[in-house]
This record gives C-alpha cells, sequence and structure tokens, in this order.
DNA sequence: CGGGATCCTGCACGATACTG
DNA sequence: CAGTATCGTGCAGGATCCCG
C-alpha cells in the first residue's frame, strides 16, 4: 500500500456531489446569510443592509440558491408594496451549529493566521 | 428596535476580514486538501490522484495559500528526483473536526437537499 | 419594497507545454 | 517528481437602470 494509493476510511469518496453541495450553500455570501436568518426572519433589504459589501443581484442569487436547496423558506407578504420575508428552514437549522462553529472558528484563530501570513510573507524576501 | 437595525449579537460584526478568512480555508479544493492531510503527509501528485478533478495549477495555489495562512507545512526532501511532502500543522488541525463534520453533514442530508431541489424545480413548471 | 434585465470586468480554473 | 509559465475561457459578482 503506497502513498499512490491511500487508505480510503469512511468519507475519503467525498467528492464530486458533496462538495458541489458544499459550495451551493457554503459560498461566498450563503454561509452569512444563513448565519443572519438564523437569527430571525429578515426581509429583502434588512438582510442586504445586514450584510456590508454584497450587491443586490449576488444577493439574491444566494437565496433562490438556498431556497432551492432547502435551506430557507420565502414567504411573500401582500401588502402595497409588497414585503418578502425570508426565514430558514429546519434543514438549514441543521447547519446552523457548524456555521457558528465556523464563523467562532475565525474569530479565535484570526491573530494565529495573520501571524503565518507575516512569517510566509516575510520568507520571501529572504 | 425594528428589522433595519437588528440585535448585534455576540458575533454578528463578523464580515469583512473573518469572510475572507473562510474564503481562503474553505475554498473549492482547500477543504478537500485539509480533509486528505488529516489523514496523514501526503506528497504533491498523490495527493492530487486522491483529488479528482482538481487541476495541477489549482493543486499548487490552494497548497501554497493553505500554506500562507499556516494550515499545512510544506517539507522539502532533497533526494533525486525531489520530493515534497505536505503536513498539517497543529492550526490546521484545529479545523479537522469542523471539516469532518461539514463532510458528514453532507453525506447526511444529500437525500433532503434533492428533494428540496426536486421540488423547487418542479414548482417553476406550474 | 423586492427584485429582474443588462452590461462589464476580473479572476478562478482548466489545458498544455516546459524545466531543475 | 514537483512544480513554473502561458494562454484561453466561463462565469461569479459588481454597477446601473427599470418595473410591478
Amino acid at each position: 500500500m503506497d502513498e499512490t494509493t491511500p487508505p480510503e476510511d469512511s468519507h475519503s469518496q467525498i467528492t464530486s456531489a458533496h462538495r458541489e453541495l458544499l459550495d451551493q450553500v457554503l459560498d461566498k455570501w450563503s454561509l452569512l446569510v444563513l448565519d443572519r436568518l438564523c437569527e430571525g426572519p429578515r426581509r429583502f433589504n434588512g438582510l442586504r443592509r445586514s450584510i456590508p459589501g454584497v450587491a443586490q443581484k449576488s444577493l439574491t442569487a444566494s437565496l433562490r440558491r438556498l431556497e432551492r436547496n432547502g435551506m430557507v423558506e420565502r414567504v411573500v407578504i401582500h401588502t402595497r408594496p409588497v414585503a418578502v420575508e425570508y426565514r430558514i428552514s429546519a434543514l438549514g437549522r441543521t447547519l446552523q451549529d457548524l456555521i457558528d462553529a465556523l464563523l467562532l472558528w475565525t474569530t479565535t484563530h484570526m491573530t494565529e493566521v495573520d501571524n503565518a501570513r507575516n512569517r510566509f510573507d516575510a520568507a520571501l524576501d529572504t
């Protein structure tokens, strides 16, 4: 068993389909959208304002994709003008802990990463 | 407290820097690379073969970025021809559980997501 | 208010060829 | 073996305008 044929333990087969799914859920904005929606239902522009830097088009795309994947629900409220509420679904909730853990990880290890970056960049001048 | 000024609980401020960090670590290939390296040290081409579909250029870029962020270590072994071994760092290990959980989540909820997708797509024909 | 339609640009990523 | 260099392309994602 050389190193070109690695041991295939439980989840080593995870590649195409699983990666594609993660791409849909953990893409540039989706993770932040889900995080916001975990706090409670939000409407489009409120959501938009709570995520600085997101373009309207990108947010729309992100929401559509999350809706398609069953992570969020889109509720249209027929007032004038129309209101649309987005809320996280049960399936979406199953990701909440992971998202929290992920975001927590960034805050916890941000400085270590910064140090590593500085070391790496400094080593290039050698 | 209207919905335009959301409650800012503990991690609501996570945006630019944190999102950028997650982008570097959870990008298209990095997550899979880290997953493979958690199983043990790997060499370039072995790693490549264990991740179907990755282009050599992309793998190089991914490894460089992970190295810069202190997630993996690059060890050059001066033989003929050269061998280069990649191994996960201590900092990288702190992500292992999250990665496992993430990959596990995809396997667990893949069918639910598929159902949601079918429902969504079917609703478009209405 | 909540988007859809367009235009535009960068860069992420793949393919191919070459090197110490 | 482990890359670097170069080229080509799609498409993600921003900016802008418009509509029910």
